[in-house]
DNA sequence: AAGGGCGCACTTTTGA
DNA sequence: TCAAAAGTGCGC
């Protein structure tokens, strides 16, 4: 029988004794399945360093007692950057040797090692499945013992890949814990869980309380509760750093087994750092936020309240610091058990409206769901990669370390301080990508070092001067082409579709995925932990970049053309209709390019700096860019005082207002009247804290909080108010729940904060510091 | 463990 | 007192 399946996750198994892929996926039907999959013997491939004999070659890798899981070794035809190759494919019996083998075997008998796949990445590339898609194989039905799923089958064929369509209704559960200790940060050696809440998509929210310290019914109650509702996807806010552990360690102290997985398995950490659980796909909303910039401060209620969800304004995350004296109080107690409920709701609705995005992302490059999200932008690229590169016959590199070397990256140009009317940016399109496949920068046209290649057959990249065969289509080009066509693949489908629809909404959401690997193949390719690390790929772009802008601008003046401030693939110019289509047409007939109208802003104000500029947009809405405003290591006081002095100066033109609204915030400063949340400055920790060579703010009021049992880690935001005193800030910066309002140095607030924020803007208008309260 | 790139502004600490 | 270094977070 044939078996259609959506597939949610996969991972190694055994059957039979025999290695294979466990695909869990849910079926046409609604069922949620299991198929195992034994069709590929996991493999590598080996290229010698000199050409070798099969008969040869087999039996001295088949008699080496080292290589003992060796099964066979067979020839095969593949390309090494577009060259044909003959390689070894090496068969091996146990699928965690292939890695290890792949890269001792070349070390004893000379060569190169290539695909080093894990046996399911393995499957999903060489059969080409969706994650997240729909796929299709040929199975018998089997009994598995311990599997909670509707149907186990047994794969009888490769299974195959239909299509991407749209997914079918998963089932959400969201989750949260609350744990509290008398000092420092709870410890799950000694402090129980104190409540579990858990909300679901069928709308049930539930929370699971601890009585008398004793939380093992409560961590039943939580597995039960699972078992029942049986999601395909769960979620969390923080779960991978903190919820989880904390729920493997209470389990473990308690001798609970914590059977989350569909196959009775429990969490573990897998890939990239992320808490896997078997069958379905287990999501940390946290790694959904640090993607998205206009979040500052990583939180659940932010994140929310991004996306413009109705519980966000309720909910809240309770820090640490605070929560046991909450704890101790009867009525708070109550709020902070409500709240728990609140954040697994909150989890709950952020998932519902964020998830069409990581599914496509995950059919675009074949990671699973639990993986797309967790991995970096790099790893996301490297899957893409490995699939594309499969798919035409490549050989597909090991990840080695490589010695990494800097390159010189685009051209800011200097703005023209001040106010500005009418003023249009133009943008190229996609720069980068174009540069690359215009020029077909790529490892395997890049000619190396001296070789001779007559002028015609190759593009010489200005500055830099490598030069890259202008035939036959590199794999940069290849790959980015079909990046590009498969955008405009699916913009042509959206036109087919009504703007309301579930299918138009997903395929916004594929288009996203594409744009998003599309823009970041540039920085992968100088990316020393890349499979396809080029760095003249990456210099060449650049330094083609450079030129465009360069030319462009060079022509802009020739047409007479104002240019305000550029940075990289923009130009800003006054708003000149005609100059502007002149322009246009010119990029596009001499460099053979894109260019763009991108913005209008009525007005704009640019300071002595680059990169830092505000306007107002033709839309009516107010820009930030680069300034404190929009900085996430300011306090809300600075910023909002900045926010202030633009509004009145791009909207209401009126510097006098600006200056008044900054004055009496210093009014209001100095009076008592700003809450220390706003004075609050928060900054991340970047590396672990002993690492640090300078005594800065937020790196001691982290060893001072780890000193007294809270835990810090690297990635952390540390949050910190000055205090009145002397000496450096790093001695008066204090967190901000164990200071009160009186001893905070408001001075410092109104010269380092608010002033400078202020002025930064003010001085363009003329205004110095004598015009603001002293 | 740490998981595209480089260019830039700006604050605070450091060290002479 | 001053310049350099360290550190952070932004723009594209």
């Amino acid at each position: 029988m044939k078996c259609r399946f959506f597939l949610l996750d996969v991972n190694e198994g055994r059957w039979e004794g025999k290695p294979c892929a466990r695909f869990w996926g849910i079926d046409e039907e609604g069922k949620r399945i299991l198929i195992m999959a034994g069709q590929i013997t996991p493999y590598f491939y080996f290229l010698p360093a000199a050409p070798a004999d099969r008969d040869s070659m087999r039996s001295r890798l088949m008699q080496d007692k080292k290589f003992g899981m060796v099964l066979d070794v067979t020839v095969e035809h593949r390309k090494l950057l577009g060259k044909d190759e003959v390689v070894f494919k090496v068969l091996c019996s146990d699928p965690a040797l292939v890695s290890s083998y792949c890269k001792a075997i070349p070390k004893i008998v000379g060569g190169q090692g290539f695909d080093d796949l894990r046996l399911p990445v393995r499957y999903m590339t060489d059969c080409r499945l969706t994650a997240c898609g729909w796929n299709e194989c040929e199975v018998e039905p089997i009994e598995i013992e311990g599997v909670r799923v509707d149907g186990a089958y047994l794969a009888t064929a490769l299974p195959y890949s239909l299509s991407h369509d749209v997914p079918p209704k998963v089932r959400i559960l969201a989750f949260t814990t609350l744990a509290v200790a008398e000092k420092g940060s709870a410890k799950p050696e000694v402090d129980p869980v104190r409540a579990i809440g858990v909300a679901t998509d069928s709308g049930e929210v539930e929370l699971f309380r601890t009585s008398a310290d004793d939380d093992l019914t409560t961590l039943k109650a939580f597995i039960d509760y699972v078992e029942k509702y049986d999601p395909d996807i769960i979620v969390g806010f923080e779960s991978t750093r903190l919820h989880w552990p904390y729920l493997i360690k209470r389990c473990k102290q308690r001798k609970e087994a914590l059977t989350m997985g569909r196959d009775s398995s429990e969490p573990h950490s897998s890939v990239f750092g992320h808490v896997s659980i078997i069958g379905r796909a287990n999501l940390d909303l946290s790694d959904l936020a640090s993607g998205i910039f206009e979040v500052k401060v990583k939180t659940i209620e932010n994140t929310a309240t991004f996306f413009q969800l109705p519980s966000s304004d309720k909910v809240r995350t309770v820090d640490e610091l605070n929560r046991y004296s909450l704890w101790t109080k009867d009525e708070e107690r109550r709020g902070l058990l409500e709240n728990t409920k609140l954040v697994a709701k909150a989890c709950l609705v952020v998932a519902q409206a964020a998830i069409d995005y990581p599914m496509q992302l995950s059919a675009i490059t074949g990671l699973p769901l639990d993986q797309v999200i967790s991995a970096a932008v790099g790893f996301r690229v490297d899957s893409y990669f490995i699939r594309q590169a499969h798919q035409i016959g490549e050989l597909i590199p090991t990840k080695n370390e490589q010695p990494f070397f800097t390159y010189q990256g685009a051209v800011v140009i200097e703005p023209e301080s001040g106010t500005h009317e009418n003023v249009a940016v133009l943008d190229f399109t996609s720069m980068y990508p174009s540069l690359m496949r215009k020029y077909n920068l790529s490892p395997d046209t890049l000619v190396k070092g001296d070789e001779k290649v007559s002028a015609g057959l190759v593009y010489v990249i200005p500055q830099v001067g490598h030069r890259f065969r202008k035939e036959p289509d590199g794999f940069y080009r290849i790959v980015l082409t079909s990046l590009i066509e498969n955008r405009e693949a699916i913009k042509r489908e959206m036109e087919n579709q009504t703007s309301d629809s579930t299918t138009y909404k997903v395929l916004k959401e594929r288009e996203r995925a594409v744009k998003m690997i599309t823009n970041a193949c540039y920085g992968y390719a100088g990316w020393a932990g890349a499979r396809w690390y080029v760095r003249e790929v990456a210099e060449s772009a650049t330094a083609l970049g450079r030129e465009t802008i360069t030319k462009t601008i060079e022509k802009a003046k020739l047409l007479g053309m104002n240019i305000i401030y550029g940075d990289t693939d923009s130009i800003f110019v006054t708003n000149d209709a005609h100059k502007i289509n002149q322009l246009i047409d010119w990029v596009d007939s001499d460099l053979g390019l894109e260019i763009r109208v991108e913005r209008r802003y009525v007005r704009i104000l640019f300071t002595e700096a680059m990169k830092r500029y505000a306007g107002l947009r033709t839309d009516g809405g107010l820009g930030f860019v680069g300034l404190e405003v929009v900085r996430g290591d300011w306090s809300d006081i600075a910023r909002e005082v900045q926010e202030e002095v633009l509004v009145h100066v791009l909207k209401d033109q009126s510097t006098r207002m600006a200056i008044e609204s900054v004055n009496e915030m210093i009014q209001r400063l100095r009076r008592g009247e700003v809450p220390i949340a706003k004075l609050t400055i928060r900054k991340t920790l970047t590396k672990p804290i002993e690492k640090y060579a300078v005594r800065a703010p937020h790196v001691e009021v982290a060893r001072q909080m780890m000193k007294e049992g809270w835990d810090m880690t690297l990635g952390d935001k540390v949050a910190y108010v000055v205090r009145k005193g002397s000496g450096p800030l790093y001695k008066r910066a204090k967190p901000p729940n164990r200071v009160r309002l009186e001893e905070v140095d408001l001075e410092y607030y109104v010269d380092n904060q608010i002033k400078p924020a202020a002025l930064r803007i003010l001085e363009l208008l003329g205004v110095d510091e004598g015009r603001l309260l002293a």
